[in-house]
DNA sequence: GCTACATTGTGCTCGCGCGCGCAATCACAT
DNA sequence: ATGTGATTGCGCGCGCGAGCACAATGTAGC
């Protein structure tokens, strides 16, 4: 890898390949940074510069091909594979995650189901058996899964995180509302909506009681 | 308001709101910005400094006490009414939100739920009767709400986003993969999990192919 | 083949958020 | 009262990411 790359880069190519998709569904054969960053809400210049840091994937006069570009970025991030995900935690939140039916479609498979509710554990959701919390190293050290869904309450979310991180996942998408500790080779996204909510209440307040 | 406040920073405080809410729980009286910072992957500087933005909050020598810096961070955010919300789209993806208990205990509480499928208008989902989308406007002129959150599918979320914002939405939260365009003035988070994801499988993959 | 035009790739600057380091300040012991 | 120790509040510098502006370069027309 040439030098350093920015989170925030990584984070902005998942969201270039999506536009790049809709753009392919459209019959589009070439696209140039101006439009991709209006559809997207990001400058031109920063859209090259993203790019810019894998490689040379536009041609000048033109823009770039949609086809290629699209290729490219799935290359980088690694998205041409299937990932295997593991699932913790089949409450409520659990249940609802494996029957989005937005994961598959893009490569994630969500193959094992875990839950330390022994009135859970060995019931079949959605084609799945869920298997006790409990055998998680056990079924970690069978199949490679490397990364890790986690929907479990917020008490015992940190020690299922360590089980999972001592058992060679690699990432978690952790739908607990905690702020979870884990060793910085370990990627980990929070999803939190209340989070989102309670954030955007302030500027709404602002908006109300006008500069006070 | 003294001098403009970064965005980063009122991600921030709902993030110390719970964790005050967690030591409160425990009993704690006070409690200092090195052992808050610990506890949730922040330095106490960064936090020192968040919190000067509004005031000060504590007592050298001692630190903070824990109800009142919880209750202020609350005041600031807007958290100690209560904020309706409605909800647009009631697929799997909707009633998974509309069944989601984790709202109405931080003050959101869903008032309205909105779909334009035939077959779903008119039936009651967790409490409520979804009405039709094309209502949205009559029924937004009624009670006055701010925030709303959007699961549509991603063809219909930008019409949807434009309604709501016309009808005086100051806030969504959009759980529609898209990138949405909205007036500067209104606030939108997105929540996509899939996105989340795509950008951790490249670290995941970095980290199997060693340099190179 | 040569010219005109469009758009990329990138060196550079600017602004902003993060964290250091310390003076100010409060609690508490004596 | 006075001194000691701890922790805050904050001025300041640093580093990094975002965007500008232009040179490099490919395309298309004639």
């Amino acid at each position: 890898m040439p030098l350093e790359i920015p989170d925030v880069v990584i984070d902005r190519l998942p969201v270039y390949v999506r536009a790049l998709d809709s753009l392919e569904e459209e019959g589009r054969d070439v696209v140039n940074s101006q439009e991709l960053g209006e559809r997207l809400g990001v400058t031109p210049a920063q859209i090259r510069k993203d790019l810019s840091y894998f490689g040379r994937f536009g041609k000048q006069g033109r823009g770039y091909s949609v086809a290629r570009l699209r290729e490219e970025l799935r290359q980088i991030l690694g998205l041409t594979r299937e990932w295997p995900v593991v699932l913790v935690g089949v409450g409520k939140l659990g249940r609802a995650v494996l029957g989005y039916g937005g994961f598959t479609p893009q490569g994630f498979r969500i193959v094992e189901a875990f839950d330390s509710d022994s009135k859970i554990v060995g019931t079949k959701v959605n084609g799945l058996v869920v298997k006790s919390v409990d055998s998680l190293p056990q079924e970690l050290g069978k199949v490679r899964v490397e990364m890790a869904i986690v929907a479990v309450p917020a008490v015992t979310a940190q020690r299922v995180i360590d089980i999972l991180v001592a058992n060679g996942v690699k990432a978690i998408l952790n739908y607990a509302p905690i702020a979870a500790h884990v060793p910085p080779r370990v990627r980990i996204k929070d999803i939190d909506p209340v989070l989102a909510l309670q954030s955007m209440t302030f500027y709404v307040k602002a908006q109300e009681s006008p500069a006070k």
